[in-house]
DNA sequence: CCCGCTTTGTTTGCATACTAACGACAGGTG
DNA sequence: CACCTGTCGTTAGTATGCAAACAAAGCGGG
């Protein structure tokens, strides 16, 4: 047999089998399905802030930032856009000049629910090829090597 | 108690425990242990082409954003930095005119192992958290949830 | 009251990622 | 041969994400 033990090493790594690349498959599924049964047109991201908002109440972007796992100049972007889309308002802080309070925009503060069915079946679908007891099993695992 | 249905449904929303968010929180985890143990200072996802590439030989670069389930144009970006790292090198194909030939840089050729060995250490370190068993579990519901 | 440390928000630069559209080219069929 | 379809690579536009550097503002100790 001509196997140097590189060869071996070589033939030993399956990049399928990897952590990273199938975290980044699954990721791709689930975003797609996300797209596909987004609430109000939201991304991934912003649906989590704004549900974030929902249940934190009016606070500052940089504390929605960190709830929801977001870098600043991540979350500076996203609550850009959500701006932008008019579902969140901005206001200056009075008791700090260097706040700005974020709130969900009233036309959409009773359409929460909506978010929160749609978050529902989204994940639901995302976990479909997955027994219940897998589900489970998966978030866990999941919930243990994240970083929060 | 003044509960009504939809605050019952606001109550039990918990974005920790969703599949879209939890598989964010493990993929920056992720991350941030590949920037650490980067070989050559790669991207995970340069990393994963490089890795193909080694194990599929020279093709194009249609055919390895396919094997690497990337997108053509993540591909173009990520084939273009390898080449600008000076680890790749396209040529035009001679058999067809609108491709063009990928191939590792003979200086990188040989040190391909080095790249197996980081990638095996970073798996390590990303599954840290779970044991043996475990490990291999989140591997194979990962596997039925992701498209490839 | 002033100095230093922290927090908040912003910007820049880089790297993924997907959609959509496009030009060039290959291969097959009428 | 001409046309049609599909493939290959490229480009533009949008949205995450992170690191790093910054200005403005708060805050606490001396």
């Amino acid at each position: 047999m001509p196997n140097a033990p590189a060869e071996a090493l070589r033939e030993a790594y399956r990049l399928e089998e990897q952590v990273g690349f199938l975290l980044r498959l699954a990721g791709q599924r689930h975003a797609a399905i996300f797209q596909e049964m987004s609430p109000f047109g939201l991304t991934p991201t912003q649906f989590s802030a704004l549900v974030r908002l929902a249940q934190l109440g009016d606070c500052s972007q940089n504390e929605l930032g960190r709830r929801t796992a977001m870098d600043v100049a991540t979350i500076k972007g996203v609550v850009g856009r959500l701006k932008e889309k008019g579902m969140v308002l901005v206001a200056p802080d009075p008791d700090d000049r260097r706040r700005s309070v974020l709130s969900i925009a009233p036309e959409y503060r009773a359409r929460v629910d909506e978010l929160f069915r749609a978050g529902h079946m989204i994940s639901e679908e995302t976990l479909k090829p997955l027994t219940e007891a897998e589900s489970r099993t998966l978030l866990r695992l999941l919930g243990k090597i994240g970083s929060l």
